[in-house]
DNA sequence: AGCCTGTATATTGTTGACAATACTGTCTTC
DNA sequence: GAAGACAGTATTGTCAACAATATACAGGCT
């Protein structure tokens, strides 16, 4: 049964993706008023299950919810942000120490593959930030999951990324930074081939400082309002 | 107006509510599958409320849910449990730091009032673990409130704490453990009245750290199966 | 003129009925 | 006798109408 894995998709789950992806994306930009109506024209919808990924939404603190008035997409302060990145630190610490105790030889050289591919993007996609983001995102995506602890990564993937990833379709990669960034992730991938957790987590919570350094920088010069 | 406050409950909070109490005191088992309309008698809803209010707790992870199979109560393996174990230490020694930065001298003198009172309750509850479990949930909560990192307190407060407190309920603090733990929270208190954030996030690591390996000494004795 | 109050309206919350799907038991066949 | 297929049933997913509430606007009062 090669169709065994095709889950039945709820329209639930579907108006849950299509909210998901838009609040992200931006195209609901944060603040603005969503009246229920409006989304489910939009996406096609009948007001239960859109209720339902409503709920799930704003669980995940991606929405916010004021009862008999509305929904509206979170919008995250510039201190916020960087209370994010914070959080970030500490849990992808933890997440490349256990990966470097637990992914196996395979998943090693598979990620050391995509950094190959990552290394090739940059070069092509010459300030194309989009695509550098999702190299990036695919570099995290695969430490967490490597990590071997579910909730860990059901925490990373499922709530902060997004929330990250939202603010990270707007602002643009300073020149420079993606080769830095590249080269701090191939630093850690060697830390996790040599099953080294300790230096793993220390590389990886020093990597994701840089990248709120770089952040906070941009956004004291001005060169970035949120 | 001192009914400002009063935000209207809806009733897919209520459920919320209900639903997850329900399951962290142990009412709902882990592993039992459970029917919408025996939920809906159960909790006197009906079952819209009651749909949005489980893909909610399912996307907090307390439930799993299967289309057109039914949900049922999210059961944590002994080993799962130590990950989440992991993953408190990481987040709550960064909350401790931040506390220690920014709680203010009010809150602080609050702290080391409710340790007095934990302590008092200690000594008259002997051996009432469910006291016992009430007052280390007290402190925990004031320190991931106290470091004024939104997103990390609902992280903590909202998903992991009830993760915890479900298994909590059900395992009986071993004799000797809750002054021993006392003693801890005095010393992680005394760091934050010091402003010594690294000292703080230091200490809440190892009072975790010792926690875990509490529960994990008891589960090889056999103590205690999951 | 400004503020408060009351009503109208539009939006959200809730309900119960209907449709679709997974489980269970029985019957048939090997 | 056991295994597979079929149908019935019970449960979940979906829908559209109804009720409740907050916002906005207008009118009156201070």
């Amino acid at each position: 049964m090669s169709e065994a894995t095709i889950q039945t998709y709820t329209r639930a789950d579907e108006a849950f993706d299509c909210l998901q992806t838009a609040i992200v994306k931006g195209e609901l930009i944060p603040g603005e008023k969503i009246g229920e109506v409006e989304l489910c024209s939009r996406f096609n919808l009948t007001r239960g299950p859109l209720r339902e990924a409503l709920g799930r939404l704003e669980s995940r603190g991606l929405l916010v919810r004021r009862p008999h008035a509305g929904v509206k997409v979170v919008s995250v302060s510039a201190s916020e942000l960087m209370e994010l990145y914070r959080i970030r630190e500490v849990m992808e610490g933890l997440a490349a120490r256990q990966a470097a105790e637990r992914m196996t030889d395979q998943e090693i050289t598979d990620l050391k593959a995509t950094l190959d591919t990552h290394e090739r993007m940059i070069d092509e996609a010459q300030g194309q930030a989009y695509y550098q983001a999702e190299g990036d995102y695919d570099f995290h995506h695969r430490i967490a999951t490597g990590s071997r602890n579910t909730k860990l990564a059901q925490m990373l993937l499922g709530d902060l990324y997004y929330m990250v990833r939202m603010y990270r379709y707007r602002l643009s990669t300073s020149t420079g930074r993606p080769h830095r960034a590249l080269g701090e992730h191939r630093r850690i991938v060697e830390a996790i081939a040599q099953r080294d957790g300790e230096l793993a987590e220390f590389l990886m919570k020093r990597h994701i400082n840089a990248a709120r350094l770089n952040i906070e920088r941009k956004i004291q010069e001005g060169e970035l309002t949120i």
